[in-house]
DNA sequence: GCTTTTTTGTCACCTGGGTGACACATAAAA
DNA sequence: TTTTATGTGTCACCCAGGTGACAAAAAAGC
């Protein structure tokens, strides 16, 4: 059998989590807290599904991976005794990013994320979490490009980032998505880790599968196609 | 000559910046905003530097970068008008993690961090500074991983990562820092996204050259030469 | 217009790391 | 103990992508 963990302020100061909180804001959290434990292999939460608590490991080593376009499992990180996860419930409406699974045995704690952001902040969830969107929002965009590239070939990390860049500088245009910028191939390059003539190679291949054109210098891509190549679920399938 | 464009509420609207403030809370953080011409290719602020100020970014395209160990440079993204920019400034002593220059003439705004926070969230700056760190400076270490990755060698990734380890999960050792975690190869395999195989040889390798050793199947590693064969800055250096 | 610089396209060649295969070692289970 | 599974070490072979080199095309200066 398993002896249940003892959490009190006394363990959480121990774990050094929640360094800057008062004794006081401490105790009022874990009274929120449900504590359970994570047999090893299980998963806690799966990418792609709506985020609702927010998580301290208490014991244990837990896991966050994510599922990459050829099908394999990608470690993005190992998560520490003391360390909270499961942050995207700290930004509204967004989804698991990653799956979260036990390494090993964990006890985890798990706390609404309004609980946590109202005992420690004094401060409106809704307003501290549209605050959080707003500014570390786009990190995550990125964070999650760079996790995706692991395990992608040139083509799809071109094919992400050329994405990510119609989404920022796209307008709507009778025959695709314009990039309202002049960029180089060097520039591309820079931007997937790639040497420029392979780059060269690539775009080339992709304007002759239609995925994009190129009007003068500014390029016109496609989306879905985009979608397509970079091994990502395309919208409405 | 160069026209200065008018920063109110009506352009910060048509930017979609600061979606969730009200337009009172807008119009006092403008009144603290400085408004200044960056020259395409100029340096705004350099990794490493004390960061102090938070920009948002009215027109024109600016650039994040990171130096790569070979000396390169990494175009870590790209940022698009209406985006704020330089948020490590909104966490407790952060220094910039990226160097940021302009792409394309630009226009930015600049603000004290605390300002934006204690205007857009009325909360005091250091505990939401806190609190940022607590939640999500454990994902800006993983995408600084992650940039890194970028432009390395299989064998400097995992030094990387075991550095990234040894800080989680390592204790002291009259060898070493031990790591307190029971790893196959083919769980760094995949942390790093190697095969297993590649992984086994280059730990060998690293074992061979007395940079980490092992006792039965607990690693024991040294930090300083993980630094150095990752071509990180070694400490006191 | 002409000249200079920057970007693009395309080679041939090299290398780091992936793949499959298989022996050996270690651990867990019976 | 023996059996069975799970890691580790080491091959030989292959391929995606890096490198250098150079010509053609486009932009930018003048």
């Amino acid at each position: 059998m398993v002896r249940t963990p003892i959490l009190n302020v006394a363990t959480v100061r121990r774990l050094k989590a929640f360094a800057w909180a008062t004794d006081r804001q401490v105790e009022r959290l874990l009274s929120h807290m449900r504590l359970q434990y994570v047999e090893k292999r299980t998963v806690l939460f799966n990418e792609g599904v709506p985020s609702d608590s927010l998580y301290l490991l208490v014991s244990g080593v837990a896991k966050l991976s994510l599922r990459s376009p050829d099908d394999e499992r990608v470690l993005v990180s190992l998560v520490a005794p003391g360390e909270l996860f499961g942050i995207t419930s700290l930004m509204p409406g967004m989804h698991r990013a990653f799956r979260s699974e036990a390494f090993s045995d964990c006890w985890v704690g798990a706390v609404r994320p309004e609980v946590f952001v109202t005992t420690l902040l004094d401060c409106p969830f809704a307003e501290f979490s549209a605050m959080m969107e707003g500014t570390v929002g786009r990190w995550f965009a990125l964070l999650y490009r760079y996790t995706r590239f692991q395990s992608s070939s040139l083509r799809q990390k071109l094919a992400l980032a050329l994405l990510e860049l119609a989404q920022k500088f796209g307008v709507r245009d009778a025959r695709g998505t314009l990039l309202i910028l002049k960029l180089t191939h060097e520039d591309l390059a820079d931007l997937v880790g790639a040497s420029r003539q392979k780059v060269t190679e690539h775009m080339k291949e992709l304007e002759r599968q239609q995925v994009l054109l190129r009007d003068r210098r500014r390029l016109i891509v496609h989306p879905d196609r985009l979608r397509e190549t970079a091994g990502l679920p395309v919208e409405g399938k």
